[in-house]
RNA sequence: GCGGAAGUAGCUCAAUUGGUAGAGCUCCAGCCUUCCAAGCUGGAGGUUGCGGGUUCGAGACCCGUCUUCCGCUCCA
């Protein structure tokens, strides 16, 4: 038999997700739209099961940490003192021979640089020439230094109005005009000027006026930052503390693809942890460390993760990480654990007005704290989980099986119950036992095709227990269960079961590992 | 965004130089059946991604467009 391909792999999950409910593309039935997926009524629960496994391990393992749910909406002055305003909102342009990608307002500028220059050398030129050389009057006299001078003013204003009126064809224009060169391929082949603001914005109330444009916000962190000092005093919370939260972010992506990796809506799960300063470290290495560790619970084989500490730190932090997850494409990001110093705090209190201190009892002093935010991607944490789980079992006999081994807290459903045969009572009893059973669990009953076809649907969905209902069962009360990752088979009692499942299926039992 | 590949039933794929869109699996209704997808009968499911064009005739050829995967690029 050939090895399956890592592409071949990845294809695999992706039809395997749609066959069986787990994820849709968005608006199929409109040829879908570029990078949206949504979930199906399998891919839901095992979504839910693993955000709830997150949040349980998060707040309600530690005391010291609460969870909120803050909105999507936020007051847009949050962008500009984030940084995410001005970073993310600039024109770019491709030179279509070197494949390379400018900043159109950079080539300008840098144009503009070089006609500076060459107003310098005059000046030094004439310095050289004339005694008691007045540098200004130069500037202000000289024909070739004022065709220059003119030039450049020319070229700002026509820029700066383009900007303004957002007229891209303008800029793309200006570029040609000037006859602008890409430095490595020295070719004018560019293609049309785009604005790539990576943020969603709307407009809210009913007329839209520019005063009215709020975004989607592209990370969760800042709904916290901006509450941390709700929380921390309704909440008497003692530093260190942390935010818990989990919810959607928008991120308009210039490519956004493989599958649920990246998309332009997906969910975060991310905690920010106040802590005092100096002492940030300790904590950043302890949260890498614990991080990890709820990564390594999942059971998806620790060769499967790495760290990879980041080199070149961003503004705000002064140490930064990725949990990297083998994906059937690689090694890729997974959670992000960076230590953000006081950088968001100081930056809302600038925009805001408003003092974002933490009164440290120990010390009888004030200061804002530093903070350790993990962030894990749900979406990519979900593709994870899945394409780890899902496998191509050969059997004995030729045969092969195709078996989703989830974390048996995480599956969607935690066990299905099966009458062997359709007559003779036992549907009805089997009717019985899942009756009982589903005000705990996520059940499901099935009794149509023979028990074997019945198994291997299972097995497809990642349902770690399969209950049947035989001739015996009407004898004796007990049925045979049936594990999905080694076929076998035990018999137990009926009333049994619940305390069965509750001890193998139940968050619990993922909990008490960490 | 550039380059490459692809899109036919829920899934995996056929369809000869352009000549009536098919199969297997799945699904549905039954029959049979005492535990690992394989028996029997019947049935459903398609404007071949979408829109144009060439042609007597297009799933196939041409143009555009959408979507997906791969490489490059980007990634606070």
């Amino acid at each position: 038999m050939n090895p399956i391909k890592p592409e071949d792999a990845f294809k695999n999950i992706i039809s395997h997700s749609k066959e069986y409910g787990f994820i849709f593309q968005s608006s199929e039935i409109y040829d879908g739209l570029s990078a949206v997926y949504d979930y199906g009524q399998l891919g839901a629960e095992l979504k839910k099961n693993i955000r709830e496994y997150w949040w349980q391990a998060m707040v309600q393992m530690h005391n010291n940490i609460v969870g909120i749910d803050a909105a999507i909406f936020m007051h847009p002055t949050t962008w500009k003192a984030s940084g995410h305003v001005d970073a993310f909102n600039d024109p770019l342009i491709d030179n279509k021979d070197s494949k390379k990608r400018y900043r159109a307002d950079v080539l300008i500028e840098e144009h503009i640089g070089k006609l500076e220059d060459k107003i310098e050398k005059e000046v030094e030129k004439a310095a050289k020439r004339f005694e008691n050389f007045d540098a200004n009057l130069f500037r202000s006299t000289n024909q070739r230094v004022l065709d220059y001078q003119k030039k450049i003013d020319e070229i700002e204003a026509r820029f700066k109005n383009a900007l303004n009126a957002n007229n891209l064809e303008e800029v793309k224009q200006i570029i040609l005009d000037l006859e602008i060169v890409c430095p490595i391929s020295g070719s004018r082949n560019w293609t049309d000027v785009r604005q790539f603001n990576l943020m969603f914005s709307t407009s809210m109330g009913s007329v839209s006026e520019d005063s009215n444009t709020i975004y989607l916000r592209p990370e969760t962190a800042q709904g916290i930052f901006v509450n941390y000092l709700n929380v921390q005093k309704t909440g008497r919370m003692k530093i260190p503390f942390g935010i818990a939260q989990t919810g959607k972010a928008f991120r308009n992506e210039i490519v956004a693809r493989q599958f649920i990796f990246r998309m332009r809506e997906f969910e975060q799960m991310e905690m920010q942890f106040f802590v005092k300063p100096g002492t940030e470290m300790e904590w950043y290495a302890y949260w890498k460390n614990t991080r990890l560790n709820w990564h390594l619970s999942l059971g998806l084989g620790a060769e499967k993760y790495r760290y990879h500490d980041h080199a070149k730190l961003a503004h705000y932090a002064n140490a930064a990480c990725d949990i990297e997850h083998r994906f059937p494409f690689g090694f890729k990001e997974l959670e992000g654990i960076h230590s953000r110093t006081d950088f968001d705090l100081k930056q809302h209190e600038t925009f805001s007005g408003k003092k974002l201190q933490y009164f440290d009892p120990e010390l009888n002093q004030s200061y804002v704290p530093y903070v350790v935010e993990t962030s894990v991607g749900l979406d990519r944490l979900f593709l994870a989980i899945l394409s780890s789980a899902l496998k191509e079992e050969a059997l004995e006999g030729g045969d092969t099986r195709s078996v989703l081994s989830l974390p048996p807290a995480l599956a969607p459903y935690k066990a299905a119950i099966f009458p062997l045969v359709k007559k003779d009572g036992l549907p009805e009893l089997a009717e019985s036992i899942y009756t009982s059973l589903k005000f705990d669990f996520n059940v499901a009953i099935d009794e149509k095709d023979t028990v074997g076809k019945r198994y291997r649907r299972q097995d497809a969905i990642g349902t770690p227990y399969c209950i049947t209902v035989d001739h015996q069962s009407l004898e004796d009360k007990t049925v045979t269960v049936r594990h999905r990752d080694t076929m076998q088979q035990e018999r137990i009692a009926i009333n049994a079961l619940s305390d069965f499942l509750q001890q193998r299926v139940h968050l619990k039992s993922l909990l008490k590992t960490l």
